[in-house]
DNA sequence: TAGCCTGAACTGGTATATCAAATACTCATG
DNA sequence: CATGAGTATTTGATATACCAGTTCAGGCTA
């Protein structure tokens, strides 16, 4: 029979826990849409500036112009738009000084997860950094340059994570997404990729040795070398 | 005479480049004051939770809501404020580990700036370090604890600004409003106040004589000794 | 009197209207 | 044909109107 308990509508109090489905405010998914077809726009190939049209946005995603100057808003004061007054809003090309600060602020932060890493990480979660690059073991990274990159990368993001660090976790997310090209970009030259991979067992054995002051200066100085590198032959930049 | 000269207009593009005096937008400054309020806001002493009203602020401010919400949405991005659809807009109380995990990140940006600072600051910056504590060289700090709060934090400030990263400096900005707080509530405990003073000095020693290395580990480790500090003192956190 | 139901008032979210500034275009004039 | 003034259009900033949950008080019922 249909029991009270059948009938109650989703909207009810009852055991149906569908908060999260229904609403995710306009304004967030605006927001993540935007960041993501940012993040995913090679900005430093084109040459003409970027410009959103805050119209057509709000007519691409069907929603009024609120949600999308607000989502805006946020993006612009993550740096990734920047709005002129009665000119329009343009997607911000980094400078190569800028890229350099956000590298060494990357540089800062995860060796401070790797220190806070050998202090507090499980054996177990650091034994798991090995297996990111087991599939490289037997050949030499330069031949699926890609993957490896996806791999270097995901190298980086789980030391930041062992550290235990939520405010670190979130802080390097935005770096992450601008970081993220300029690896890709660079693992390919004076054979970095090799050289890293070596460095980065050096990390993972520092770790599991517990050894804090040498996996938060390795940690440190791979990265900042990824920054001199790019201060040395990133001239595309600027 | 009035010369053609005196009489040009502030819009005008001669010699007297004032464009960015013209409007500063409603939203910027409803976000300066708020942010202002909430930081002035000793939101740890208090015990109930702290609501913010968009209406009240609307009129307080004598704007109409958009600019608030906007103002609203920025401080709620960076960690400040709390908006819970159909319930409210709360001053967040940060927890103990929250504020910990803030001043590692402090501990490892500020050792950055310092690392950067022996490398590019010029020697008579670094020199005016000594400044800000000359006024306490001959009476113990301890006598003037609310001075020498005020010059510990510039201290601090100082180092990330020699550090000459505007990423580091933006970034330490939001920080420093919550760490702020807690420096000052600690700097009277355990005679932190004149043991800090020497740890200082030997900082500012390091910076003088570009050792790169010590000059980051002594600043990084004064700030974690904070960190471990308000971990095993500050139980009226959380 | 205790408990539940209802509705009014209030909340933030969204949509739309209005305003002002800056640009672009047009047309008249030299 | 070139130029400049004036107007129309565009666009971002702000204000306001409307909507949908939530809360809570007050009254009704058992």
């Amino acid at each position: 029979m249909t029991s009270i308990a059948s009938l109650r509508q989703p909207g009810g109090a009852g055991a149906l826990r569908l908060g999260p489905l229904n609403s995710v405010s306009l304004r967030d998914q605006a927001y993540a849409l935007l960041k993501e077809a940012i993040a995913n726009t090679d900005i430093y190939s084109e040459r003409e500036l970027l410009r959103l049209d805050e119209r057509e946005l709000m007519q691409a995603l069907g929603v009024s112009r609120t949600p999308v100057r607000e989502a805006l808003s946020l993006l612009e004061q993550e740096g990734f738009v920047r709005t002129v007054p009665r000119r329009g809003i343009f997607i911000v090309r980094k400078s190569k000084r800028e890229i350099i600060e956000m590298i060494q602020v990357w540089a800062a932060l995860e060796s401070m997860s790797a220190r806070l890493a050998t202090l507090h990480a499980p054996d177990a979660e650091i034994g798991e950094l090995r297996h990111l690059f087991d599939e490289f073991q037997n050949s030499p990274p330069s031949e699926h340059l890609d993957e490896y990159s996806d791999a270097n990368i995901a190298f980086h993001q789980a030391i930041i994570r062992l550290g235990g660090s939520q405010l670190i976790e979130d802080a390097t997310h935005n770096l992450f997404l601008h970081v993220r090209a300029i690896r890709r970009a660079t693992i390919s030259q004076n054979n970095r990729a090799a050289r890293s991979i070596i460095e980065h067992l050096k990390i993972i054995e520092a770790l599991e040795r517990r050894d804090t002051e040498l996996a938060e200066r390795l940690t440190r100085q791979h990265t900042l070398d990824l920054a001199a590198h790019v201060d040395r032959y990133c001239d595309f930049l600027d």
